[in-house]
DNA sequence: TAGTGGTCTAGACCACTCC
DNA sequence: GAGTGGTCTAGACCACTAA
């Protein structure tokens, strides 16, 4: 294994070769979410460098929340962590602080040619035919959000069918049974008036203030899959951070 | 020097009893935001740690963003960085992308007693004296926040006076000019309807959606200064992450 | 030129996991 | 017991900063 290979530019540390060299086979397919890497003697030996430096470049890639460790077992790609999601802070805002159970339900999952704006989100044509998916999450019986998210027709062919069951996690579905691969997610959030429909499902007066989640995610090749939008009751969403 | 009066458990690895040290030095006083920390050489001689268990050390604090480093000159202590502060995703929402400078008006400031609530996330008796500062941000001449802020009047004695110059960034002055340094805070991010005075000043329709962030400032010993609640158009926030 | 942090190596010993 | 990651050390060499 020739290890230059993997070297941007002349002065990189062998550190960052190493990341680099890593990097590639994730993002490459060679490494899947879940996988378990080659042990850190096996790397020095490969890459052709010392354990210290495989260790350091693992180090920063488990710092990144890229890889994990396990002591005694070894060193696992990371599969992706909707905790992470902006979305879990719609469990806030109890009066005992502690974090509810968001219950999901689908009354729309239909098949549709996508509008210019979605589609360009999701870096396809106009008019490609997408999977559109309407959920509404209750908490404790009360609505509080709800979901419009557009996949890509062909990533999950099958999906549109009544009977393939979506839990509340819906990349579980998507992951498991149709093997295709979620790699990473982006955010972004602000907040707006409700309109008429969306004031009804939420019951919240026409107008009143929501918090508004854009996503989009991305498989393989930073393909894009999916866009969604999560528009929710703000009186049960809180965004906590700490600047130091 | 006795490293081990820092070991809080048996069995605490030598860098994390490192970590504790520095993080007393800082939080107790003796070292300040902008130190320069002793070197490598010297901690490792005085903790009686080799220079790898320190640099280790370091490497995690830096993480943290606790400390700083500068090839050639040493080690810091790092300022509060308010940059990371949510407030910062108020410059976004222009065409361009580019981020925007929001330029601040403070057309209230004077001594009050502080009611229930706001003493409460103060951690002082009702009624205690606070100075308040109402303050509007406005970008391109447009109103797009209004900020209220409440200090304890005993910290910032002085800064009631008119003839005290506010600029944009508040806390530059309290640092320098009234020796109160700022060591952290929290911050929460939701959203709610205008009430009738800031829908005036933001021009917007009352009931219009707000982003709304809630902070608390604190100085040394974890005692908080400052509360504060921004009230900023949705139109001009948006705030980005991401996921993996 | 002396002192700082940045990179890299080699190797010892320990703790955890699995067979 | 063999293999994995976790901790710790010692020391070489490089790059940057300041006087």
């Amino acid at each position: 294994m020739n290890i230059w290979q993997y070297q941007p530019k002349p002065g990189t540390p062998l550190y960052k070769v190493v990341e680099n060299y890593l990097r590639d086979q994730i993002n490459g397919g060679e490494l899947s979410p879940g996988d378990l890497i080659p042990s850190e003697p096996q790397l020095a030996e490969r890459l052709n460098v010392s354990g210290g430096t495989v260790k350091k470049a693992i180090e920063n890639l488990v710092h990144e929340n890229l890889l994990y460790r396990h002591q005694g077992k070894g060193t696992y790609v990371s599969r992706i962590d909707f905790n992470n999601s902006l979305f879990k802070f719609f469990t806030y805002g109890n009066p005992s602080g502690n974090p509810v159970r968001i219950h999901k339900e689908t009354p729309t999952r239909e098949l549709r040619q996508g509008s210019e704006k979605i589609c360009q989100r999701l870096n396809v044509p106009t008019h490609t035919e997408l999977l559109y998916i309407e959920r509404i999450g209750y908490r404790d019986d009360k609505p509080v959000l709800i979901e419009k998210c557009w996949w890509i027709a062909d990533m999950v062919r099958g999906l549109e069918k009544e009977e393939v069951h979506i839990p509340d996690l819906l990349y579980a579905v998507v992951v498991d049974q149709f093997n295709l691969p979620i790699i990473r997610s982006e955010e972004s959030l602000t907040a707006e008036a409700a309109n008429l429909s969306t004031s009804k499902v939420l019951e919240v007066e026409p107008g009143a203030p929501l918090v508004v989640l854009h996503r989009t995610t991305y498989s393989r090749d930073n393909t894009p899959v999916e866009f969604r939008i999560t528009r929710g009751r703000p009186d049960s969403f809180s965004y906590r951070t700490e600047i130091r």
